[in-house]
DNA sequence: ATATATACTGAGTCAAGATCATTATTCCTG
DNA sequence: CAGGAATAATGATCTTGACTCAGTATATAT
């Protein structure tokens, strides 16, 4: 049958097409992307260096299947892993996490090569930029949320709050993978939403929330003493 | 004289070498390091590209240079930016709106070449880690300024402040960058800051103080029902 | 079985970073 | 100030690695 055999014929060229993108992963993942050798990524996938461009058009649209991956892999993770979480609170909690531990371990060989050296209109129609917003568009998600439940400010442009996440975690994984020893990921997890959601500064508001009891308290004291006098004179 | 010689050679030296970081400065700016050609910056510079291999070992050590001035404009300005600011809050303000401008204008060029791809214990020996961290020095002073005048947190580890802070500013001068029509820099740090002095959350704090007027109108009710109660028994 | 289309190969091309034998310049000394 | 030593500069040449393409092998269809 025609079908099947074209079935097979284009599940022999996905399988190429899968060996070739595990075999750049290893390599890319072991030397970086200018350190990796097209000749290497061939040797490893088990083909010669010309078949690689019959599959990818150069050695960049190579690293993008590969980011293809990752991305795919690492958003539908995070969109599973904040189904069931009660509040805006716990939700960004697991986002971090999740993209800490990720982005730690995988992200030195793409993240450098996914940024736009060059920063142009053109970016925002390039794929790379659409696998990044399909990622953060469950991040924006818990955000709109949270704003629309009242748990998170509503005078904040998201923008804003999605860099401060995503720029602190990654600078963050950098810092854990520089001191591997003295970092502990979920200490630092916890500090980091801590800043971001009740701020870095000593509470002013904290002290008026302190006080009131004790006005409180004064006009209580003062209602005792009304009706201590009102008990004594009706009395 | 020996010396008016010999320094009248250092000079020549040190202006030619000054012209050959002038011409790298601006070819990387138009092409970034990958795009910029060797050939182009010796041009550009007045020597011949072999020349360019006598002042540095090579490409890379040629971007230092480059960045090196950098750095040192840098934390220079920020350092005399904030010497005669008054408090936490408007030391950091400036440091955020200094870094975010210098960033959006240069760091393009810098900053992908400046990441180490290999994240690893040399790292911490490479003259970029030094740089950057000198510049890192003049922040992480303020924080502990803060700190100790009880303006800001104690419990707090800084080097999880300082990734929020950079890694925030440099995704959100990538933002800017792509949509410049859209964003205002003034704006942005002051939202940016926002968040890292009071959080991104509604303060449940305010939340309390926001009913205690209630809580303490009800008081005042009872009160006054108590006071006119005493009224009407005494009267 | 054979023709045609499809897939694959690896020697060869090319561009750009780096090298180095040669040439030019500067400086010192007799 | 001549000439030689030290220093500086040059650009042709080398090297490396991404990418190409003419030729070969394999699969498919009739």
């Amino acid at each position: 049958m025609a079908e099947t055999r074209t079935r097979t014929r284009r599940q022999r060229v996905e399988e190429k097409e899968q060996a070739i993108i595990a075999a750049a992963r290893e390599i890319f993942q072991e030397h970086g992307f200018d350190g990796a050798r097209i000749a290497e990524i061939a040797k490893l996938a088990g083909v010669a260096e010309g078949t690689v461009y019959l599959y990818f058009e150069n050695k960049n649209a190579l690293l993008l299947a590969v980011a293809a991956e990752f991305y795919d892999r690492l958003t539908r993770d995070a969109a599973d892993g904040i189904k069931d979480l009660p509040d805006s609170t716990a939700k960004l909690t697991f986002l971090a996490r999740h993209h800490m531990e990720r982005v730690a371990a995988e992200w030195p060989m793409l993240g450098i090569a996914m940024m736009p050296a060059k920063v142009s209109d053109e970016y925002r129609q390039t794929e790379e930029y659409q696998l990044n917003r399909t990622y953060v568009e469950v991040f924006d998600q818990v955000i709109r949320d949270g704003v629309n439940r009242a748990e998170i400010r509503a005078d904040l442009p998201l923008s804003v709050i999605r860099d401060l996440f995503y720029g602190g975690l990654e600078y963050g994984a950098r810092t854990m993978r520089l001191r591997p020893s003295k970092t502990d990921i979920d200490e630092t997890i916890a500090n980091f939403m801590q800043i971001l959601t009740a701020g870095m500064f000593v509470p002013e508001n904290k002290a008026e929330v302190a006080d009131s009891p004790n006005e409180m308290k004064a006009v209580l004291n003062r209602l005792e003493k009304v009706a201590a006098k009102l008990e004594t004179t009706a009395g």
